[in-house]
RNA sequence: GUCCCCAUCGUCUAGCCGGCCCAGGACAACGGCCUUUCACGCCGUCGACAGGGGUUCAAAUCCCCUUGGGGACGCCA
C-alpha cells in the first residue's frame, strides 16, 4: 500500500482570495482528490500586523463557493506556537540550531558587504561556535551546511539545484520568541502528513531552506511542486488593473465558478484539445502531469468564453435561482419565475455572463407600459404601412385561441400570405414594436414566451410610438 | 548585483526519450454560410518553433551560449 495523498492549501489572511492562489488552491485540491487524498487547509496568520478574521472569513467562503471543500478543521499557525518552540528546541539540543545575538543593523552590513562583493547577501555565521545560552535579543538561527548541494525533483517543474553556499543560516525563532515561516511550514508539513507540497512558484526559492530544515529534523521529505504564476495580459506581474480580482468579485461580475474553476486549471495546463472541463472530468484527467512549468497569461476575453459554454450547457432550471441577484441590480422584476424561466433559454445563446443575461431579459421582463423605444429604429421599421399589418396581425393574435410557437408563427404567416407579402416585410416592425429595438432573440419565441396579453399590449402601443 | 526557474501563433496550449510537423487545437481578430435582428452554430483566413552555434543522415524536439521573461534573496508570509 503506497503512502496516502495529503496535500493542503495555506494561505495567509492579509487579502481575499485573488485568482492567482485560487488556481493554486485548485491544483493543490484536484491532485489529492484525483488519488482520492485527503485535502487540508492551514492559515498561516503568523504576521499579526496584517492578518485579519475577516480576511479568513472570505477566503474559506471563496474556498467552499469554488467547491473546493477540505478534509477536517483549518489549523491556524498562531494556536501552534507551543509545537514550533518544542521542535526548535529539538533543534537546539541535537546541535541543528544555535543562538544569535547579531542586531539585525549588524546582519544588514553583512548582507550590503556581500552584496558589494557581488555574492548573495547572507548572514555571515559568526556566532555559529560561540554556543550562546538563551538570552534577550537572541534569535535561534539553523546550523546549515556550508558545502554541498540540495537537490529536488519538483513535481511540476523537475529537477532543481541549489548550492548550500547560496544559503545562510536562517532564523528559526525571532527575538521575540516567535517561530519563523520557514520553520512553521516545515513543522506543520510534517505534523499534518503532507505527501505533496503543491504551493506558488515564489515558493521554490524557500523549498531549500526548508529541506534543510526537514534534514536537521531527520524527518522524510515530501514532494514538492511549484506551479507557476498567472501574469496580467501584458506578460507583466498580475494587478488589479488587469482583473486580477479577488474571487468573489467574479460572483459579482456574472461568472459561473465551475466555469472560473475550469478556467483556471485550463491555464497552463491541458488535456489533449479539450477545453471545457466539468469537476469530475477535472479530477478524473489530472494528475499532476503537463502542468506547464513556465507562467501564462491570465485570459479575460477566454475566461469569458468558458464561462459562456458553462451557461450553455446549464439547464433553464439550474441558472434561475441564480438570476434574481442580477435582475435586481438591472432593476428588473424577478418574481415571475415561470415566465423567466422561459426566457432564460432565449438568451442563454446571447449571454457570456449572468449580468449580460439578465440584461438580455430587459425588454422582455419591462412591463409594455414602461418599454422603450429606440427612435431611430423606430422611424426606420415602424412605417404607416407597416404599422397597418402590425395593427392587423395584433387582432389576428386577440383571436388565437393558443399562443404557443407554432400557432403564433402560423398566425403570421396566414397574414403575409394571403396579403401577397414577404415575412421580411413586416418582421422588423414587430421586432420594434414588440421588443422597442432592432437586436434580441427569436421573435416566434419571443412572442409565445411573453403570451397573448401582453404581446398584443405592446403591439398596440408601438402605434402611438 | 547574486541565485533559481522558464522560453511554440497576440493569448492558452499540442508536439518535446529526434523523422508521422513547411507544426495541430482553443480564445481573440478577419471573411463567408445560416438567418426577421442580435447571437449560437458551421466553414475558412491571418498567425509561432526568441537568436546564434553545435550533435545528427535528420532538431520545435538533444547540448552550449546569447537575449528575453518570471521568481527569490527579511527577526514578511
Amino acid at each position: 500500500m503506497s503512502t496516502p495523498v495529503v496535500t493542503r492549501f495555506a494561505p495567509s489572511p492579509t487579502g481575499h482570495l485573488h485568482i492567482g492562489g485560487a488556481r493554486t488552491a485548485i491544483f493543490s485540491w484536484l491532485f489529492a482528490k484525483h488519488f482520492n487524498g485527503r485535502f487540508v487547509l492551514r492559515i498561516e496568520d503568523t504576521d499579526i500586523e496584517r492578518s485579519k478574521q475577516e480576511y479568513t472569513d472570505s477566503i474559506l467562503a471563496s474556498m467552499s463557493r469554488l467547491g473546493l471543500t477540505w478534509d477536517g478543521d483549518e489549523v491556524y499557525q498562531t494556536q501552534r506556537f507551543d509545537l514550533y518552540n518544542q521542535y526548535i528546541d529539538r533543534l537546539l539540543d541535537t546541535g541543528h540550531a544555535y543562538r544569535c545575538e547579531c542586531s539585525p543593523e549588524e546582519v544588514e552590513a553583512m548582507r550590503e558587504k556581500a552584496r558589494a562583493e557581488g555574492a548573495k547577501p547572507r548572514y555571515d555565521g559568526r556566532c555559529r561556535c560561540r554556543a550562546l545560552g538563551p538570552g534577550p535579543g537572541r534569535v535561534v538561527r539553523l546550523m546549515a551546511p556550508t558545502e554541498g548541494r540540495i537537490v529536488f525533483n519538483d513535481l511540476f517543474k523537475g529537477h532543481i539545484a541549489v548550492d548550500a553556499s547560496e544559503l545562510d543560516d536562517m532564523i528559526l525563532r525571532r527575538a521575540d520568541g516567535a517561530p519563523t515561516y520557514n520553520l512553521a511550514v516545515v513543522v506543520d508539513d510534517i505534523e499534518m502528513g503532507i505527501s505533496h507540497v503543491i504551493r506558488g512558484d515564489d515558493h521554490v526559492n524557500n523549498t531549500p531552506k526548508q529541506i534543510l530544515i526537514y534534514q536537521a529534523l531527520g524527518a522524510p521529505l515530501p514532494i514538492f511542486g511549484h506551479v507557476p504564476m498567472i501574469l496580467g495580459p501584458d506578460k507583466q506581474k498580475l494587478s488589479k488593473r488587469h482583473g486580477a480580482k479577488a474571487v468573489i468579485e467574479y460572483d459579482k461580475d456574472g461568472l459561473l465558478p465551475e466555469a472560473l474553476v475550469n478556467y483556471l486549471a485550463r491555464l497552463g495546463w491541458s488535456h489533449g484539445d479539450q477545453e471545457i472541463f466539468s469537476m469530475d472530468e477535472l479530477i478524473q484527467f489530472f494528475d499532476g502531469a503537463g502542468l506547464s512549468a513556465s507562467p501564462a497569461c491570465f485570459d479575460p476575453e477566454k475566461l469569458l468564453w468558458v464561462n459562456a459554454q458553462h451557461l450553455r450547457a446549464k439547464s433553464p432550471e439550474e441558472i434561475l435561482p441564480l438570476l434574481p441577484p442580477f435582475l435586481e441590480a438591472e432593476g428588473l422584476p424577478a418574481a415571475d419565475t415561470t415566465l423567466i424561466l422561459r426566457l432564460i433559454p432565449l438568451l442563454q445563446p446571447r449571454a457570456q455572463t449572468l449580468v449580460d443575461m439578465a440584461a438580455g431579459m430587459r425588454p422582455l421582463l419591462t412591463p409594455a407600459a414602461d418599454l422603450a423605444y429606440d427612435p431611430a429604429a423606430v422611424a426606420k421599421a415602424l412605417t404607416p404601412e407597416v404599422r397597418a399589418h402590425i395593427a392587423a396581425i395584433a387582432a389576428a393574435f386577440a383571436a388565437l385561441p393558443a399562443f404557443d410557437r407554432d400557432a403564433v408563427h402560423d398566425a403570421v404567416q396566414a397574414y403575409v400570405e394571403s396579403n401577397g407579402l414577404k415575412f421580411k416585410a413586416v418582421a422588423p416592425g414587430l421586432r420594434v414594436a414588440l421588443l422597442g429595438s432592432t437586436g434580441g432573440p427569436d421573435l416566434m419565441d419571443a412572442m409565445a414566451a411573453l403570451g397573448k396579453a401582453e404581446v398584443v399590449a405592446r403591439l398596440e402601443r408601438a402605434q402611438g410610438m
